[in-house]
DNA sequence: ACGAACCGTTGAGAATGTCAATTATTCAGG
DNA sequence: CCTGAATAATTGACATTCTCAACGGTTCGT
């Protein structure tokens, strides 16, 4: 049996037939570290990152997160939270408005500004997004999104 | 129609339904995040994280990788991989051998410590690693894993 | 033999992650 | 009603990680 003649064809991706490759671990580590590439590549021109880009993105919708859901969603330390918000709250992108319910709790609300800054940001993303997803079809997409759900989600 | 009567259960997870939830990138990332955090703390009484550990994995296979293989693998910098392999060194888990084909590289292998390291580590991240996917058949377990290696080396 | 490109290494500075302490507010129980 | 425990946001300190530029040693094309 001939040893190694299977992949050895340019000398990269060589480590792709190993045991870590094979990780479902590791897989999502990779593909994610791929699409943040991506995505911030995509962000840059518009003055946001993934990070920035996902507080926006709650502030937009009619959602009106707590600080402290936005760092539970996001994975993300509360001091943190405080630091994103700070950012774009100079930019007036968003708003802190006090919560009725809770006065120890901020609610977080985007500006018109923002909103539009999101929408563009929102196409910028898709773009690029397609270009790492075009070979797949529509009903793959929504298998691995379903798929992804059930680990982002655990009930 | 009763406005916001769905997901207000407990006041968690409120975040769920928000246009954000549905992006593929964000589930990635969260997916990503939680699957880190689990692998860290079972790999942390072996005194391994998930970078080193993924390291140790690629030397203790037969692949013998270069050290700049390993960075473009793991999406690492350079100097980052030098810092990993530093660490792994010290302890005698892994060895640097010159490349015989090019003296300027260096070609990374397990010891045997390292080896025996990995093969516990190993155990003690599929233990955990379980935990979020006992939920999933095999047959989405592999069709997870198919899509994501689409994501994560686009050929 | 020469210069360009490449591998590993080092070091510096920015960005990010982690954690404890503080203030203001809510909430449960007496 | 009052008191103490718990919670939301904030601040600051510290460690870890990211990013980049420079450097010596080596390979490769010409």
């Amino acid at each position: 049996m001939a040893p190694a003649e299977r992949t050895r064809s340019t000398g990269r991706d060589r480590l792709r037939d190993s045991v870590l490759a094979g990780d479902l671990s590791f897989l999502l580590a990779r593909a994610n570290a791929r699409a943040l590439a991506a995505a911030n590549t995509a962000l840059a021109p518009h003055g946001l990152k993934a990070r920035s880009y996902s507080v926006l993105a709650l502030a937009a919708d009619e959602v009106r997160p707590t600080q402290r859901e936005l760092a539970e969603f996001l994975h993300l330390d509360p001091s943190q939270v405080v630091a994103l918000i700070d950012g774009l709250e100079q930019r007036h992108l968003v708003e802190r408005h006090a919560d009725p319910a809770d006065r120890r709790a901020n609610v977080l609300v985007a500006t018109e500004a923002g909103r539009a800054l999101f929408a563009r940001a929102q196409d910028a993303v898709r773009a690029v997004g397609l270009d790492s997803l075009a070979s797949m079809t529509p009903r793959d997409h929504e298998r691995l999104a379903h798929l992804l759900r059930l680990l982002a989600f655990p009930d």
